[in-house]
RNA sequence: GCGCCUGUAGCUCAGUUGGAUAGAGCAACUGCCUUCUAAGCAGUGGGUCCCCGGUUCGACUCCGGGCAGGCGCACCA
């Protein structure tokens, strides 16, 4: 029987609560900390500043008392001491922390899944980039922590569906239509004047080939309605950007299409009719309105226009009965930085119809400022030229791509420099990580070449006494706590932390330790953490997408 | 004017539910390879955590009020 994390965790609380349990205070926060240093020993309670306040003591003396009855496992903690101002330091015994690392060994690319969210049913859907154009780098950065997050929270035991949603109706889907008839025109040799406001760049061309080409054997006369053929052109756009995320590793459960599963099928229809049947709207200018602002946003939306279209708002809360009829514990969207505005607007919706706002989140992407030679890079839509997904990919690869994305916080504005991500140098934070993880498999063949075999089992890690072969124990044992929380709180940044802060301890452990020279028994107890050390690397980067290298 | 995001070292940013002396990378400087990958390690310098109040044993963290930057505020989606 081997330890995690978790349960030696919930050993310590255990222990801490029965011996607070005495006090007859039932509210004191049973909080276990992990103090930033290391003298402080592995784990930390300030419980007994808590308590003397009810108490009216002073905390150090209450410290002491409980230090002194904790019931714990001589096999687990080694030392419970009451400090100044009033902290209760656990330090956990090696066993432990060999018991971790058998564990770790034993579960292999297993090892850091948990089942601590299991009751989470997650709606996550994210990019939804309009089908009328080339992914953006907005695009690309929710791509990447979409897909991150799906992953860290499936590793945490829950359940999660990726949903795209593809806006192919409405206004926009007329005029893309009106758009590509005149494209077709223009490479036909017979130009025509481009609708205002239309969509225009190389993209709509590389389009009109396209369909010429595929229509070639068809009649003379054959010809599409501008309806007909704006969805010729989504299709085949939302084609493209599912062949590029894919190439990106990104990939969903479900491609939801506006026009065919809300318009068609009546569901618009329906939620205006329930939006009316509950009073939330009325009618002003020719036009019916929601009364939104009723229900914390700042002004009512349009839900049908003057002209007896609906607004997009009406597709979007249609879409949302939907979502949230399907039984999900949780609805997350993450969406660019163009769109926070109507978040407000949406939540106000959502309370009308009797919504709980907790079960709706949206996450905000924000802006990605491209730099090169250390200045911001133009990005011009008007001008058809802006940077897409697909040309920062093959600029800076998949894994810089990755990493960079998921490096910062989603609602940071974030400065992406393509030089650095270029750079194959320590300058680039993807390398470091990487560097760590061939360093590892080098050793690892190394020692194969020479007979020497990793130890596995907790008897043969004895011969690791050093700090900085137990700055790695507490490394991997804490692992499965940050898939866990980064899971939770939606931050895969946390991760790249987590990795760096990994990486950085194996390189301290492998400029000061040498395996090869050692011992046997000491080479194999060293090789034994080096391979944990490799598969947590492998495991973690495998959660942001980023491939592990054996050799750079 | 209203709303959202951001403000921490020269630059880019971390900082777990409020905890003990605020961290990392880059940039600058100094050391370390006849030995498992020097894409590495060790060290030095560098801080009014935007400002002012409040909450409390304790605030970068929570609350209130300001200031600065970015973005959004259409019968577009």
């Amino acid at each position: 029987m081997t330890h995690d994390i978790f349960s030696i965790q919930q050993a310590l609380l255990n222990a801490l609560r029965s011996a607070v349990s005495s006090y007859g205070q039932s509210d004191v926060p049973m909080t276990l900390e992990s103090p930033k240093d290391k003298a402080h020993g592995d784990y930390a309670t300030p419980l007994a500043m808590a308590l003397a306040k009810k108490l009216k003591k002073p905390p150090l003396p209450i410290a002491r008392e409980i230090a002194g009855k904790l019931d714990l496992d001589p096999a687990l903690v080694g030392k419970a001491e009451a400090v100044a101002p009033g902290f209760i330091n656990l330090r956990l015994t090696p066993a432990a922390f060999f018991s971790v690392l058998e564990g770790a060994l034993a579960k292999g690319p297993r090892y850091g899944e948990n089942a601590q969210l299991k009751e989470t049913r997650l709606l996550l859907e994210f990019v939804s980039a309009n089908p009328t154009g080339p992914l953006n780098v907005v695009n690309a950065r929710a791509a990447v922590l979409g897909d991150a997050i799906a992953r860290l929270i499936r590793a945490s035991g829950g359940r999660v569906e990726t949903e795209y949603y593809i806006n192919d109706a409405g206004n926009q889907a007329r005029l893309f239509g009106e758009s590509l008839e005149a494209a077709i025109s223009r490479v036909r040799g017979t130009p025509k004047d481009a609708p205002e406001g239309g969509y225009q760049g190389a993209y709509m061309d590389d389009l009109a080939h396209e369909f010429l080409t595929e229509t070639e054997g068809e009649p003379k006369d054959y010809n599409l309605s501008t309806a007909k053929l704006g969805e010729w052109g989504m299709d085949r756009v939302v084609q493209w950007h599912k062949a590029s995320l894919e190439t990106y590793g990104v990939s969903f459960d479900q491609w939801f299409s506006e026009r065919r599963e809300l318009h068609d099928s009546g569901l618009v229809a329906q939620a205006l009719q329930k939006l009316k049947d509950q009073g939330l709207t009325y009618e002003k200018d020719g036009a019916t309105w929601i009364k939104t602002s009723e229900y914390g946003a700042h002004k009512d939306e349009v839900l049908v226009k003057s002209n007896g279209l609906p607004a997009y708002i009406v597709a979007d809360i249609a879409y949302h009965l939907h979502k949230l009829g399907r039984g999900y514990t949780k609805v997350v969207n993450i969406m660019g930085p163009d769109h926070h505005g109507h978040i407000l607007s949406m939540k106000a919706a959502h309370k009308a119809l009797g919504f709980e706002e907790p079960l709706f989140e949206v996450l905000i992407a924000q802006h990605v400022s491209l730099l090169s030679g250390g200045q911001k890079v133009k990005m011009s839509k008007r001008e058809g030229k802006f940077v897409t997904m697909e040309e920062l990919l093959s600029q800076v690869g998949k894994d810089a791509a990755r990493y960079f994305f998921v490096m910062r916080g989603a609602n940071t504005h974030l400065d992406f420099d393509i030089e650095v991500a270029q750079k194959q140098t320590e300058e680039n934070p993807v390398f470091y990580v990487q560097y760590a993880h061939a360093r590892i498999c080098s050793l690892l063949k190394k020692c194969a070449e020479r007979g020497l075999h990793p130890a596995k089992l907790s008897g043969g890690f004895a011969p690791l006494t050093e700090p900085e072969s137990f700055l790695l124990l507490k490394q991997i044992m804490e692992y499965p706590q940050w898939v866990v929380e980064s899971a939770k709180s939606y931050e895969p940044h946390r991760m790249v932390v987590y990795l760096h802060n990994l990486a950085a301890d194996f390189h301290l452990f492998y400029t000061k330790h040498r395996i090869l020279d050692a011992s046997p028994e000491t080479a194999r107890a060293r090789l034994g953490l080096a391979l944990a050390v490799q598969t947590v690397l492998q495991n973690a980067m495998g959660l942001l997408g980023v491939t592990a290298p054996e050799q750079m």
